[in-house]
DNA sequence: TTGCTAAATCTTGTATACAAGACAGGATAC
DNA sequence: GTATCCTGTCTTGTATACAAGATTTAGCAA
């Protein structure tokens, strides 16, 4: 193979928007929002039909899915929505666990903190009447979460933070239906960011493993109930 | 889009080898041994030449070589094998230290240890006439790491551990071209085991957090030698 | 009804054709 | 000499055709 046979091009490209990106991105959306459900087949015609294109974005996209263990292939039989598996979400949350506390550790060694942090602190560190929500706050609170692992500069783990924050994505939305998870959200939220301010480093992570595990304790308790529901509309 | 339009599989299939999966190893092979250098461009049209394919396998292949990182697409401009980048490496070597000392300290919580752990113990713990090297030491320093991460339980950990651990690999074979390194090695291994073994955890912590370190620092020291050469040749 | 066989249908994997744009090099204007 | 524009070549992105095999279903026998 001869090397070097192309030229450096001169700029990085803002790689323009492509088919299979969009057929991605609208893929996850299908899952995300149940219309495709965990368990269901179906076939890249299928898919390709639905967004009247060809097979091989279609394809691309459901490749990438399954890289993101989204999706499952099965050779010339179709492909599957990825069942839910209970334990794989445990295990994110515990990596979660560790990676949240392992940045605030870092962070808490710093003799100056990041900008990032005093501008998570004016989101959520005001009083009610002062609140935004714009966003959801499902998608605030992740927000506030990679932006924590941001902040500590270990780019590898920010970007494991933010995969895995998506694939709990699915089910954690289900989670901030309940009003008085609102409160709990910002009160939390704040008493994490203080610690951090004063070095408390312990108490953060104390803070921080607590509230990630009621979020964990609350999608348990969905994904049971789903469970059930799935159950009974089976019978 | 119709639904349940496919029945479902009886079996799992065995994904039998198929071409994209074939050149995704022998690219990234390629770009292990150096003969694809970072930096480099090349176009789909060679990689399929050269590998006797057509077009289609091959952008499967480096697709997935680009989600991991591996290589950059530029529109309509070619492909390139991703630059050396230090700190990516220091990053990664972060993540494996904070994910293995994790797993030695679920290890040393359980009161009965996997199987597992006996089974390294009965490789790495022998007198020097037994070691076996039917492995290289790369490969063997490797499957260690791997299986003290997957002996933690943490499926999605042991995951993401085996994919850093990949990416670190590139670079770090060179290390252990290194004679001295593989008493060292087999000193430090079962010093570890020997740790968790006796349930202290903060030791085998501060042995492995060590360990890797070295690991890290060796392979720092390579990168600076080979920045070096390739300006040298380049001059 | 039940079980078996074979063809018809449908699937993914692979090769190829076409489209739109990026890049290099040369011609041209000045 | 220098800058600009044009054109040909090469690139990836997308659509389509074909291959090989898995699954289903119709047909038939008992």
């Amino acid at each position: 193979m001869k090397h070097n046979t192309l030229q450096s091009p001169s700029r990085q490209k803002p790689r323009r928007e492509n088919l299979a990106d969009r057929i991605y991105e609208q893929l996850k959306a299908l899952i995300f929002n149940f219309q495709l459900l965990p368990g269901d087949y179906f076939s890249e015609t299928e898919i390709a039909e639905r967004f009247a294109a060809s097979r091989t974005p279609v394809r691309e996209a459901l490749h990438r899915l399954h890289r993101e263990q989204y999706v499952d292939v099965h050779f010339r039989s179709g492909w599957q929505v990825r069942p839910f598996d209970f334990k794989v979400f445990e295990d994110l949350y515990d990596l979660r666990i560790l990676l949240e506390t392992s940045a605030i550790e870092r962070l808490c060694n710093l003799t100056e903190l990041p900008a990032c942090i005093a501008e998570l602190s004016a989101i959520w560190c005001v009083p009610d009447v002062d609140r935004v929500t714009d966003m959801t706050l499902s998608d605030m609170d992740r927000s506030f979460h990679s932006r924590l692992v941001q902040a500590a500069g270990n780019e590898e783990m920010a970007r494991i933070h933010r995969d895995i924050s998506e694939r709990i994505h699915i089910i954690r939305r289900l989670d901030f239906t309940k009003d008085y998870r609102i409160d709990a959200t910002y009160q939390e939220h704040a008493a994490i960011l203080d610690a951090i301010q004063h070095r408390r480093s312990d108490h953060a992570k104390y803070l921080l493993r607590a509230h990630i595990i009621v979020s964990r304790d609350e999608v348990r308790k969905i994904t049971l109930h789903m469970l059930q529901e799935a159950r009974e509309r089976h019978m």
